[in-house]
DNA sequence: CGATCATACAACCATATGGTTGTACTGTGC
DNA sequence: GCACAGTACAACCATATGGTTGTATGATCG
């Protein structure tokens, strides 16, 4: 799997209307129209939310007869969430060092 | 705390150089002239990338001396990993309701 | 094949964003 | 109090973003 472009992946989250769709397109039923129908914008716009979406790697569309069934893509999401982590992880090592380090001064300073 | 402004936080995100002074202020010992040396734009650029990272809540900055020391803020982090864990909550409730209904298709067509 | 539903995309507009330079404010140290 | 280090902010510019309308492509149904 490529590394992810999480300046696309969080540029792409930084929208509650495309987060909407992320969170509908869970459940994977919806084609791009149907989901246009539950914002207040025309069919274009939420179709270039899709687009933009989808070139993050945060939905897929299946074609699925007439309609292009727009799919969350978990691994996408979970990309994002491990960056994440890995702050988190710098901070506990962070924390780790500081008490390492109050360790030693009182040794040494005792 | 107040409901985070997930434009914002992710917004915030969605840029390399204001992800690298997250990761900096993790340590939290620079102020925003010290952070600008790692960068290869002016100084107001960067004091403009803190300033997008403070109003999200994702970092804070604290007087030391003259500096103004830039501190990661987790908690801000912690509402952008909730956000995405809830999205994974929704699609392990979406496999069990799978999972429940051809549990129940078997019962009936049986 | 023809009509049409669903999607894609181009062109355009207003505003936001990321960068610059220049100026002003605020503490510290002498 | 003065000089200056450090920060803040305004004005400006180029490009990106989020929206619009209009047109073109693609698959399905009669």
């Amino acid at each position: 799997m490529a590394t992810p472009d999480f300046d696309r992946v969080f540029g792409a989250l930084a929208d509650q209307t495309r987060r909407d769709i992320v969170r509908r397109a869970i459940d994977g039923e919806e084609g791009v129209a149907e989901l246009a129908d539950h914002y207040p914008m025309s069919f274009a716009a939420v179709q270039k939310h899709v687009a933009i979406l989808e070139r993050a790697g945060l939905v897929t569309k299946q074609r699925i007869g007439r309609r292009k069934v727009v799919r969350t893509n978990l691994q996408g999401l979970n990309a994002a969430r491990r960056l994440l982590d890995r702050y988190e992880d710098l901070w506990r090592d962070r924390i780790d060092r500081m008490t390492t380090f109050i360790a030693d001064t009182k040794e040494t300073t005792q």
